[in-house]
DNA sequence: CGTTTGCCTTACGTGAACGTCAATGTGACT
DNA sequence: AGTCACATTGACGTTCACGTAAGGCAAACG
């Protein structure tokens, strides 16, 4: 009987870190579908998994729109052959884009630590022969 | 005498695809600072690899006003020991970002692999026994 | 020499993702 | 009943990162 897994959209905005605005926004794009109390929104624990997922989404740069047809992937409760077939057709074209940010991330860190190697260095050299 | 390692806007373009506009406007934001040949732009070596890695910014989602910070963390010609320093901090800042974002990228390929895997089982499934 | 081609500047337009403000409603105290 | 505190619905404003004409210059081609 925990029925209380439904939050305010204040209790959402200080969990997540963003705005009423911006889940009255994500709602309105679809993103989100809160029920509700009368007026006022009440937000699921579905809701809450597709916001940690859409927070993630455009922390990787992807657009709204792309995001809403990603959480859809992690919806289908439909048996469909041809949606399933569909879905795994955009899902693995996510992966591929996601694999090849990795490696783009690991060259973009490796080239960071050495441009760090370097000031070090610079620093130490620095030190040991003050005034240039 | 290679001195062509200057090239056209026509041939950045080609190059990196991407729009002359794109290009007259990472410079009005000081990203890039092509030498002149009369009016006409003319790009540097120095020009395209700055290029290269506010290409690599975007797609990690940093604004361009924070590229043009961390290009500048790849511009240190100067010597002076407090530039060096400060340098140092925004480049272990970037650092920590980009290591936080290498772990929740894994954390979304293996979420989107699993999801995946799912997929393909129900789908056998599906073909094993057709018409639910 | 005229015109096409390519680049230039200036400037207004655009889509995405919210911010912000005004008017209204509603439950919870006191 | 009064008055906070907070939520809701418009609706207009804003920032970022360019797109897109409009008009001009200049080399290059037929």
């Amino acid at each position: 009987m925990t029925n209380d897994d439904l939050m305010t959209i204040r209790q959402m905005c200080d969990t997540f870190e963003v705005t009423p605005r911006t889940l009255r926004f994500y709602e309105s794009k679809e993103l989100l579908a809160p029920k509700r109390e009368g007026q006022k929104r009440l937000f699921t624990r579905r809701d809450r998994a597709r916001l940690k997922l859409i927070l993630r989404g455009k922390r990787f740069g992807f657009s709204l729109e792309e995001i809403r047809q990603l959480l859809d992937l992690y919806e289908i409760g439909d048996d469909q052959e041809t949606q399933l077939t569909q879905a795994r057709a955009i899902a693995q074209n996510r992966l591929e884009d996601l694999k090849a940010r990795r490696v783009d991330l690991e060259e973009a860190i490796a080239d960071l630590e050495e441009q760090i190697a370097w000031g070090e260095e610079t620093l130490q050299k620095l030190r040991r022969n003050p005034a240039a």
